[in-house]
DNA sequence: AAAAACTACGAAAACGGTTTCGTGTTGATA
DNA sequence: TATCAACACGAAACCGTTTTCGTAGTTTTT
């Protein structure tokens, strides 16, 4: 077993000092032809490469940045992730990523553990819980100690950093404005408990395109269903029996799906009788049948400019520019019609 | 901006030397009751937290451990990410997760930024390129230097280290002659180019299970799709139109869905005119129309068991117990049945 | 009272690099 | 020939820990 090779070895073994050959590898100008060209031959005979972790204690970097997720299993967040992977490797960084699993205990062991000085910042969207409790005090730590940070989708008001989001009220508005255009009143909502930010937002885009269009708000199309908790169709079933319904947005995908089924097997016929539209452009909205319209979250370009962001923060930092100026990116959902919309 | 504090910080305020420092805050019997107390009570106060880099480079450890997976965006590599994150965690472990993308050269040169110091093991599922090559070189060369490996799922016979594997042929074998019971002659097969070790191991079950029953090979009845360039339904439409074909094995569930669309478009009826299993027991087997009957494939048991021996090997290194006994460990797939199959 | 044994702490090396600041040799210049 | 750059290299500090070993000062033993 061939242990890794050292400046150490590589000075002894030529009768140098380490800091001949660490120059000699860089090439520096102080460094003699001679010497250098023997170094550098060595160095490549040996397959020499400089331990990451002696070089980040010196910098002060790691060229690692953290990615904390409440889910990995889930296509939008796995496409996020393709995007901050894609583009931090571009630009020569590592990611390590924490699955806080929808916990805020686990959200805040990960972030301490990883803040003491594997990384060089993090992005991250918050758990449910944390939404939920409302409690970021391992936010507000973690960049008190200097370290860049930018949220996405699941943000909060509460801190003051740069964030990606959705224009999650707006499309949701425009999608229920297509609805009504296309001559559907009858509008459902299928949502989460409202302590998601996003959930938040969809729900005032639908209230404010209904009133926009003089619908009365009716709360009994508003159907709530657990998130991560299974789901009984029958909830479904009886949403569906007790209101008239010829449109339906949907929070995700999976919802849509759920709903879509059910309704089916009462015997209404998609997208004639009803409509659906749900978030999230994943597989399932591609392969359902009828193919299911969706919103278009753009995670891989979400991910990107939130790498793009946290990478210009971080190496702002060592030109010490202090210019505290944090921007809150957003972008653009696109409806993809498919068959469950009409025209 | 606080800095963080360090042990030199807090020995120049206590006026005591650095080992004292940190022999108090790890409770050493060497130091003084009264020291100890002063000490930990600073350390708290000011929320000292040992810097990770530097335990790293001085315990040549970094309780890292690097997964490369081909692609992030796939349900089964998600849960068996999702089965060695919580392992490891469990164990203090990071997760550093690098996508190659199906690339040979981007396996290659994250192997290699990892291996100079930033993991302590990896875990990995060759990417499609590198198992087309059969160029394992990169793999060599990071056990040859002594870095633990795990291969789980798309593996080689080339590298001899620790794996873990479905039992590809066994569970293919099994469900065509499952097919075969319930009345089915005429099986097809949908697959990958056979560069996929895992396509050709199932391939083996689906021809073995053939034989065994005295029914003979044909090759007509095996449908190879392309895996990642977009799939024209026309060849499907073709195989289907030029072959009487009453149970299909697909070695996914994309090319399963791709194929019922097909099919019942032609009009035939799922499950009574034709079965359909599909292997990964996805999201889209769940929800597809009929529900697809699929081969789950137990990922995060994979990952699992794949965290478990790595971090044990690992481990053992210290212990510096030089028993190079690898292990592959064989998971048992199973068949979910649901609305694609007859009973 | 001298020797031995503790007690409580500090100095320093080590991990593997980078980088600043000398310094001994050259060859050119005055 | 004395002076002075330029050249080519080495010594040493430093990043933040851990850990071995040495040693004052005190207590126990004989």
């Amino acid at each position: 077993m061939r242990r890794k090779i050292t400046l150490k070895d590589i000075a002894r073994e030529l009768e140098v000092s380490i800091s001949t050959v660490s120059k000699a590898l860089k090439n520096s100008e102080e460094i003699g032809r001679d010497t250098k060209e023997k170094v550098q031959a060595f160095a490549k005979l040996y397959n020499y490469k400089p331990n990451n972790i002696a070089i980040s204690l010196k910098n002060k970097y790691t060229k690692n940045i953290g990615v904390i997720i409440p889910d990995i299993v889930h296509h939008f967040f796995t496409t996020v992730f393709r995007g901050i992977e894609k583009y931090a490797n571009s630009k020569g960084y590592n990611v390590i990523i924490c699955v806080s699993d929808e916990s805020f205990d686990k959200e805040v062991i990960n972030m301490e553990l990883l803040a003491n000085g594997s990384i060089d910042g993090f992005i991250m969207s918050l758990s449910a819980e944390t939404e939920e409790k409302n409690d970021f005090s391992h936010l507000i730590e973690v960049t008190n100690q200097g370290i860049p940070l930018v949220l996405f989708d699941r943000v909060t008001d509460v801190i003051n950093c740069d964030k990606v989001i959705l224009n999650d009220k707006e499309i949701s508005f425009s999608v229920v404005q297509k609805f009504i255009q296309s001559g559907r009143k009858n509008i459902a909502l299928v949502t989460t408990d409202n302590y998601f930010n996003v959930s938040k937002k969809r729900m005032e885009g639908y209230k404010s395109a209904l009133e926009h269009n003089g619908i009365p708000l009716n709360e009994n199309r508003i159907l709530t269903l657990p998130y991560h908790d299974e789901i009984e169709d029958t909830q479904i079933t009886d949403f569906f029996n007790s209101n008239e319904i010829d449109a339906v947005l949907c929070v995700n995908e999976i919802f849509a799906i759920r709903c879509m089924r059910v309704v089916q097997k009462m015997g209404i016929k998609i997208p004639e009788d009803i409509s659906f539209v749900g978030f999230t452009n994943g597989m399932l909205s591609r392969y359902a049948s009828p193919k299911l319209s969706s919103i278009a979250q753009h995670g891989d370009k979400m991910g990107e400019i939130a790498a793009q962001m946290l990478i210009e923060k971080i190496e702002r930092e060592y030109i010490e520019e202090e210019d505290e100026a944090y921007r809150t990116e957003v972008i653009e959902g696109t409806l993809i019609e498919r068959e469950s919309t009409i025209n």
